[in-house]
DNA sequence: GGTAGGCTTTACATCGTTGCAAAGACGTCC
DNA sequence: GGACGTCTTTGCAACGATGTAAAGCCTACC
């Protein structure tokens, strides 16, 4: 405990007089600067470390215009996909020295809007952004003065970095999995009705394409609605389909908290997957897994998803007038069980 | 975009000239001093409109000693009840004006113990802690110069806040819940030997509790070892069970991740829930809802614990050197299908 | 009319760090 | 021996806000 006063009471005053050289030349050693002589250095790390010296981060802050901080605004943590992501995003950006806030805005518009602007931008040097209900008319709010990353598929063609997957490719070779297990009647559940933009939007193109490639009618009553994507959206879009009397072999949630509360629908009306009925969702989450019967899933890059759009954010905050980039990241079909894989 | 150059750019010096006063009457309106003639305070509000100014918070902070972030060390988001739980935590800070700076242990020891004295701590006006890997041997580690409020059954009896639940008696409640059933062959699977504190060994002591209680004999080869609460710890469980051809009628996961990957296990070898085996989880993470068969679980009341932690910290913060609180959250059994609720 | 006392406003120093520009130290080269 | 260039170190002035203490302004009351 030896010099360990009140919290953040070292400062470089302190380590400068106890060994004898100038604030500046503390600075210097901290920073490590290159011209510095080593017998001076090794003055300077030994006042340091016998203080228990600790760099106050808010006067750097204050001096560099830099926190250290990087935002994440994202929907929700309790749904799975964005608590993995997050995770990755964490992970990510520790590797590289820097922290992360983290945001939700409860997929409402208007959180998202506020996100962009909030006071709390000030404290981190960049934001990664995954929006849910903004749409290409909200284009101009995304036009800040500060580091931005974009993620997903609402909003493009802006001054910012984005990070997106293939979602029409992607969502096709869902189908195309489901095509090549037999399946005609394939359900898509989980649509938006008049989002051309979106991933479900680019989802349902997917779809329609690899029917089409297969010469497989398109049958309106099996594109199912769903607004939120949470688990209990899935089931209720099951029951719906069920209710209607469609025939269906085949469900493709467009994304697993669909298709989790798909199965469960499923099981709770005795329709036994994948026969007579296949799943398959989107996202890849843990749960996938474990569910029973485990659940097909596309995989969309999680870890190179977070990496990307940390690198990319951190590049832009060191500065450099890069031209701004769009990413997609690489997905994979992961066979399970509820598609007889 | 009147005003608004680049960004950070409007100063409390431009405010103040802009409309005619000192600097520090811009600062007592921004952070509503009582005594300013109404006058003033609308021309300053005025300026402060007009320009767009937005106070900088790293100038706040180095001034004030106070950043206006609270820190949360959990072991990892991609674990549903930390996800879940972050997600409250973030709610409870917003709601209070304060942000939420989530670091990740990944139930590391080391990495536990480093979080505590990290370069970090310096951005974190206190921190919310949940330990899985330190032990009452870690306790002086826990003796930090700042606001810490811990959540669990680790550590108990230091200079902090605590914030947990009555592990023992929601144990022993959901092996009652199994007996009820009646259920004799009660296999616990996750325990961790040579623990005497922790949620393993106190869920532990509850099951025993509940089987004495009932006069059931305990059989110690139906406790099975899990080191990780993971999904593929809980399968593996079921495995080990299996394999070593002891009888058992339910399964009582010590959470609900173990209870999941029970369930998947034993769906992938044709046992089927609840008859033969019943099965019952801890934490009650929303998935548990949309297992085939739903799962049972018990409720930690999780909103409870995060706003409790929360209003305990920043209490803390705020100063005031009340006695360390110790809060035990509620719990209740939510029965489901996986035992025949 | 003078003054005590409360309400408003202000100037200045300060939080702990880093950028800048210049000073000092040192060796080299002509 | 002196000028020059490089390596090290330094003092000072910021960064943008707030605490302190004091000054100015009123009102009220004697």
């Amino acid at each position: 405990m030896s010099g360990s006063g009140v919290r953040g009471t070292v400062t470089m005053h302190d380590v400068a007089a106890a060994a004898g050289v100038s604030v500046k030349t503390v600075s210097n050693v901290v920073n490590d600067y290159p011209h510095i002589r080593p017998a001076t250095r090794e003055k300077v790390q030994k006042a340091i470390d016998e203080l228990g010296y600790r760099m106050n981060l808010s006067a750097r802050s204050l001096r560099q215009g830099r926190t250290g901080i990087i935002g994440l605004a994202l929907p929700e943590l309790s749904l799975p996909y964005f608590a993995e992501l997050a995770d990755s995003v964490i992970r990510a950006a520790e590797a590289r020295g820097v922290v992360v806030l983290i945001e939700q805005t409860g997929a409402d518009r208007q959180h998202e809007l506020d996100v962009l602007t909030s006071d709390r931008r000030q404290l981190t040097d960049g934001l990664i952004f995954s929006p849910l209900e903004l749409g290409p008319d909200d284009a101009d709010a995304l036009k800040v003065d500060y580091p931005l990353v974009v993620l997903g598929e609402r909003i493009f063609g802006g001054d910012w970095d984005h990070v997106t997957m293939n979602n029409v490719d992607a969502a096709r070779a869902a189908t195309q999995h489901l095509i090549d297990q037999g399946r005609r009647r394939i359900a898509v559940i989980g649509a938006h009705a008049g989002e051309t933009m979106g991933s479900a939007a680019l989802r349902v193109l997917g779809y329609q394409a690899a029917l089409a490639a297969n010469g497989i009618p398109l049958d309106p009553s099996l594109i199912v609605e769903g607004g939120l994507w949470h688990r209990a959206t899935g089931a209720e879009c099951v029951d719906h389909l069920v209710s209607t009397g469609v025939e269906f072999d085949a469900i493709f949630g467009l994304n697993d908290a669909l298709a989790l509360g798909a199965l469960h629908a499923l099981h709770a009306r005795g329709i036994a997957v994948p026969d007579p009925v296949a799943v398959i969702g989107f996202d890849d989450i843990e749960d996938a897994a474990y569910t029973s019967p485990t659940l097909s899933s596309i995989s969309p890059g999680r870890e190179q998803i977070a990496q990307e759009a940390v690198d990319l954010l951190l590049a832009r905050i060191a500065g450099g007038g890069d031209p701004y980039r769009r990413v997609i990241a690489d997905f994979t079909v992961v066979p399970r069980e509820s598609t007889g894989g």
